[in-house]
This record gives structure tokens, C-alpha cells and sequence, in this order.
DNA sequence: AATGAATGAGAGTTCATTCAT
DNA sequence: CATGAATGAACTCTCATTCAT
């Protein structure tokens, strides 16, 4: 058991090249010499190489859905029918983000892959994440939806999309902006230490007043 | 020259396939045969691959970058030595922004590609928008801090990325989104329409109060 | 005893795919994976895709020669010293070619298997059956020979292949002319009602008139 | 013009290899290799193998039609409404399966080729044959019913086929049963001597008395 | 007796780039 | 000024086979 098997090896070696580089220009040759394993085990383990990131993003997923839903329920059961506020529905996702990566000691890398989710054009992973785990986000959503009664629909929907990308591309362009800050402000940033920072951003941006009334708007 | 030139066939056709489906998926064979036009050619009048991206940026920025001197320079000539409010810093952004792919009636090609250009791994590309638009950003920037006297400028820095994360993220995944608040909400949003939303969101992430003393952070 | 044993399964389902795509065509992991047997099975219990291949080839033609041969004794011990008419000979050849398979209900895949065996560069096959059942061939010549005293050697021995041409090519590309047939004539036709159209046209052909001298031919 | 052009050296080398092996055992490396032309050329010229498949087909089957829809023209002519003979058919389009490639010097290629055609499992291929050459087939059809008043049409589509896979079937595997035939009986066969016995068998299975009344025919 | 894991070889295809014309 | 032809490198994927257990 000395030596990881081959299927983790490749994981491993995976997530960290896709992170890095993207899926497309991440070869299955570069990954499989990397992790020092033939080039045919990508396909014997996984099928194909869609099949293997969908399988890089299953293993952050997955204990993540577990427990961000335990926590829901943790939530719900302390709070009962009172909605359960805003800072503390954020609190708890951030918290359980923190946490199961952390494990794995690599959040940085989850993050990013996250932001390629949503900006590679791989039509068939967003499938796939939204078909495994749409469901505790559409959970999410409506926790925050009774924590924010006086916002309208459509206005929450796209807030919610606001700070996803607000932390999403911040914590997954991470690399070439803590270089900036490092070299002008003298400061070493961890993923931690901005997410502590995207907090009261997050919460403040929920709770803008609403814009004007669009008037005369335009095209 | 009825027939527009081979130069610019190129550049609107790839424009339109990288933003649809990022750098490294667009072939020169996608580009030019959809431009009807000679493979060789890309190489003939760019280069390479990467000085086409670059071209492609070029033509948006170029303008954009024009425009928005000019439109500081109204400004600073207008307050003087007062600082400029944040808002009207944004707005006279925003409307830049809006103007200048107006004439082309393409700001959601522009804006995906900007997307692009942060998550893609593109290093190239980086420094190349790096290199030659790096001074306007400054100056924005040293604005910004005069208009934001009260926050640290590490802060500062964090925020404003913050808040690009949050526009740049949102527009460019714009036509995934779009669809399902089409579908939940019956809207159908353009680009202009959440840039009005955006507008609350961003001023009150950037006014946020400071998060509270890290204590001992770090990881 | 329930399930059928590995190696029959294999049989079972190799004859089947190598019948309807050919050899080439139809992979270990096709035969494995639809016999629900582990992919090593094959060459543990076979050796190789070659040894396979003649397995399938053996199962049908040891029957089939045996009981040939017991056909052929008994027209011999019939006729004595007389020679077998053609028709006989044919007949008995058909009623066993029929008989076989039979049990196993698929004479189509057998035909098939046949066809190929001609047809595709499989220079083992071609060899491992001359091997094997060479003799039994010989002997049917002779006695076809006998029949047909009027026919020069070299005539008829290119006749026979012939006959054989029209039968195998007809009944192993059946299931394509099947359906022509069907829809153009609408017949339902079986292997058997082919066998019976072809019938006459064999003794026909057989029995053609000698070709007039060839003149000063050559190539 | 001292050294072919790639394309036909692709198309000369790719017939043979096609011929002696088979499609799917005759891989791009060999052709291209073989041909001492860039592996990329096959894919650059003409897209994939399929099509280079079809494109050696063509080079066959396109003066074929051309000239057999010649020679049919010329003998309607002769003829007027009298039918023509079964055997002047035969012969005419015996002549023009002799003319084309004798100007290739490959006669042998081109009737393996058509042997494959049929037996292996290339469905592109067999579509592409059929759509672009079934209808000089259809016409050939048309003048044989003509020519055989008295065989039903179902008869005579069988009978047709039956002949057809006489012809192929000897012609296509000629290189072994040559061997045997220059063993056994010292003869030294080429195509035309074979299409000169085939004749007479053609035309008598064609014109074979009609099988009995199928009468009890079992399953 | 049987199998999951692994492997080297080779498949067809696509790529950005170069070059002679 | 422009292009058809060509190319070497690299791609993902599939193959029959082997081997330790």
C-alpha cells in the first residue's frame, strides 16, 4: 500500500494539471506521465476523458453535498420555522467549502476547478453537475430565499449569481492576483484570509437597496 | 471592396467563436473556414494563433481604452482637486464599456472574451493586456483610492477585483443564466438590464463595512 | 450447472458477433463484455483471438464432417460400384449442411461464419480448415468427379468453386437481400426456401455446356 | 509531374493494400507509409478513411457506369423494342468490367474490391455504392426482365444475385484457388479465362428450369 | 480456475504551422 | 498578396495480451 493506487494517482495528478491549465489544454499524456502511470489506465478506469473530470469534480462534490446538507438540517432544526438569517446561511456554506477540501489540502484547487466549470466550454460537466448536485443548491436557494422575503424573485436569483461570481472568479484567478497584492501591499493571502475578506462584500451586495425603477430604459 | 477584406472577415469570425467557446476549442480551421477564407491566411496576416487573440483584444481595447482617458479627463477637469464620488467613477466605466462594442453590436462578445482572458490559461494573453492597457487601470485605480479615502489599500485592491469577479463572471456566463431566468421568471434580460442591477450591488459591495480584525488568521 | 459454463458462453456469443461484423470488426471486449465474462476468459481458455476464432469454426465443422462422412458411406454402400449422380451428391451434401446447425438453430450465423472464412484475410482460418477438413472435401470431389465423367478435371474443379460461390456469397450476405426481397417482392424468405431456389441452378450451372475452346487466349 | 501527385499515389497504394487485406485490417499507416506520403495527407485530401474508401470505389465505379450506360445505350439502339438476349447482356457487361481497369492493369484489385464491398461490414460503403451506381443497376435489371420473359420476378432477383456471387465470390478469391488449380492441373489462370468459363454457367443457372412447387416446406 | 489491473502498440483524427508557387 | 498542399506533432481512444493474485 506503499505506493497510491493508480486510480487516486491519477486523480491527484489530474486535478492539479486541470486546475492549473484547463481541461482542454491538459492531455491525458501530460497527466498519466506525470503520475508516472500508463497512458491507457485513464481509459481503462474512467472510460473517456469527460468521464474523468466529472470524476475529479465527484470527489470534492460529493463529501460535500453530504455534509453541507447535514448542516442544512443542523440549521433548520435549531431554527425551526423562524427563517434562518443570511449571514449565518453564508457562515454555513462557507464554512462546509472550507472544510472538506481542507482535508484534502488542496481548497485552491477546488476552487478553480469550480471556475472552470462555469467558464470551459464543457457542456457536459455542467450537465453533470447540475444533475448530481443541483438539488442541495436549489435547497440553498430557498433557505435564502425566506432569509430574504423583501427582495424579489428575479432580483435574488441574479444576486445570488452576482456573488457567486464575485467569489468564484476572485478565489479561481487567485494565483496571478495574490502575486499583485504580494509584490504592491507586502501581504501573503490565503484562500482563508479572502474569504474572510468576501464576507461582509457578499452580505452587503445581497442587501443593496434595489435599483431604480428601470424608467426609460434603453434597448 | 464590397466584400469586406480577409483581415477583418477574420477577426469578426473568431471574435464570435472564442467568445462562444473560449481559445484553445476554436480551431484556425473553425475560423477560417467559417470566414470563408484561405487557412493559411491566419498565419499570413497574424502570425499565429496567439497574435490573432491578441488582435482580437486589440480591436475592443484599443477604442475602449481611447475613450476612456478622455472620458476621465472630463472628469478630473470637471471636479478638480475634489476626489470623484465611486459612483460616478462606475458610471463613467460603465457607460465606456457600453459605448464602444455598441458601435460593433457585439458587448456580450466583448465581455465574455474579457472573461476569457482572466480564466483562460492564456498566459500570453495576460501580459500582453497586462503590457499595453495597464496604465489605464492605474489611473482608474488611483481614483478609486481618492474616492474611498477611509479603506486600507490592500482592501481596496481586493474589492475592486471583488467587483470584477462579480461583473465579468455574471456577464459572461450571461447566456447560461439568461436562460433559466427566462424560464423561473418569464424576464428576458439583456446585457444592459443587469448592468442596472449590477449598479447597487457593486457600489454596496464596495462600500461594505471592513471585516473584523482577522485575529490570528492564516493557514 | 444452471449457467451455462464461461467457455460456452463465449462461444455462444463469439459466433454470433464474428457472424454479423466479421472478425476484425468485433473485439475481445465486445465478445467479453456481451457474455458476461471477464475480458482475460478468452485468452486464459483460448490462448488467443485466433485460437477463438477456430474454435468457432471447430464446433460446427466436426459434426458437420462427421456426419458427412457417414452420409457418403452410406450412398457408397448403396450404389456400390455405380457412380453417385450429382443430384444425390448435392442433395446429401445440402441435408446435412442443414441438419447441423440445426440443432443449434442457427444455420444463418453458420453460413455466415463460412462466408467470412473466404473472405477475410484470415490466412490462419484458411489454413486451420484446409487442415482439419481437407479430407472430407477430397472425397466429396472424387465422388463428384465420378458423376460428372464428361467434365475435364481443371472444369470442373473450377465449377465446384462456382457452385460454392453462389451459395455461400447468397446465404451469408442473406439478411441484406432479405430485405430488398421482402420489400420489392414481398416474400418472407428462409435460408431453406434459398436452398431450394438454388438447387436447380447449381445442377444447372454444373452441367453447362463446356465453354467453346478458348482460341489463343492467355491474359 | 516526374512523381504522382499525393492523392493519386494514396488512391494507387490504398486499392491494393484495400485488396490483399481488407479495410479494417489496412490501417492509414500502412497506405500513407507505403505510399511514402504524410500520415495527415489521407485526412487532408479526403476527410477520413470512409472517404477514401469510397474515393477508390469511384475511381473504378465512375468510368464503369459511364461506359456501361454507353454500351446499353448502343444496343437498345440496335435492338429497338425487341428484347435484348440474356446472353448479349452478359457479354456486354463483361466486356466493359474488362475494359475499365485493363487500362489500370488491375482488373483483379477491382473485383476483390467489389468482393469486400459485400462482405465486409462497411454500411457507408454500401450505401455510397448504392446510391450513387443503383440506378445503371436498375436499368441492367430492367433489360435482363426483359430478356427472361418466363421467370417470375422474384425468381429472377434471386437468380441474379446467385450469379452475382458467383462471379464475385470466384473472381474476388482467386489468388488461393489459383494456387490450387496451378498445383493440381498445371493450369495458369488469369480473370479473362475465368470470365470465359463463367459464361456458360452463368447463362444456364440463369435460364435453370423453375424449382418444383415448394410444396410442404417446413419452417 | 479465474479475474481485476495494467500495459505497449497502434488506431484514426486534428492541430498550428510552413512552404512553394 | 494570397493560397493549396503538405507536414510533424500531438491528440483521445481501443486493442489483444499479460500478470499477480
Amino acid at each position: 500500500m506503499a505506493q497510491t493506487d493508480t486510480v487516486t494517482r491519477i486523480l491527484n495528478t489530474a486535478e492539479v494539471l486541470f486546475a492549473e491549465r484547463g481541461f482542454a489544454e491538459t492531455s491525458l499524456r501530460n497527466i498519466t506521465s506525470k503520475a508516472k502511470v500508463n497512458l491507457a489506465a485513464v481509459n481503462y478506469h474512467f472510460g473517456s476523458k469527460k468521464a474523468l473530470i466529472q470524476a475529479v469534480f465527484a470527489r470534492y462534490l460529493d463529501p460535500f453535498t453530504e455534509r453541507f446538507h447535514t448542516a442544512l438540517d443542523d440549521l433548520e432544526a435549531h431554527y425551526g420555522d423562524r427563517p434562518i438569517p443570511l449571514e449565518v446561511l453564508l457562515e454555513s456554506m462557507a464554512r462546509t467549502v472550507l472544510e472538506v477540501p481542507a482535508e484534502r489540502n488542496s481548497l485552491r484547487v477546488f476552487i478553480r476547478l469550480l471556475g472552470l466549470a462555469y467558464t470551459q466550454a464543457q457542456g457536459h460537466l455542467r450537465r453533470y453537475i447540475q444533475q448530481h448536485y443541483g438539488s442541495v443548491f436549489m435547497r440553498f436557494s430557498e433557505l435564502v430565499r425566506r432569509a430574504t422575503p423583501e427582495l424579489p424573485d428575479a432580483e435574488r436569483f441574479w444576486r445570488l449569481h452576482f456573488m457567486l461570481g464575485t467569489v468564484i472568479f476572485t478565489l479561481s484567478g487567485l494565483d496571478a492576483l495574490r502575486d499583485i497584492a504580494e509584490k504592491d501591499y507586502g501581504e501573503q493571502v490565503t484562500v482563508r484570509d479572502l474569504i474572510h475578506r468576501l464576507r461582509p462584500v457578499v452580505v452587503a451586495g445581497m442587501n443593496a437597496p434595489l435599483p431604480e425603477a428601470a424608467g426609460a430604459s434603453s434597448r
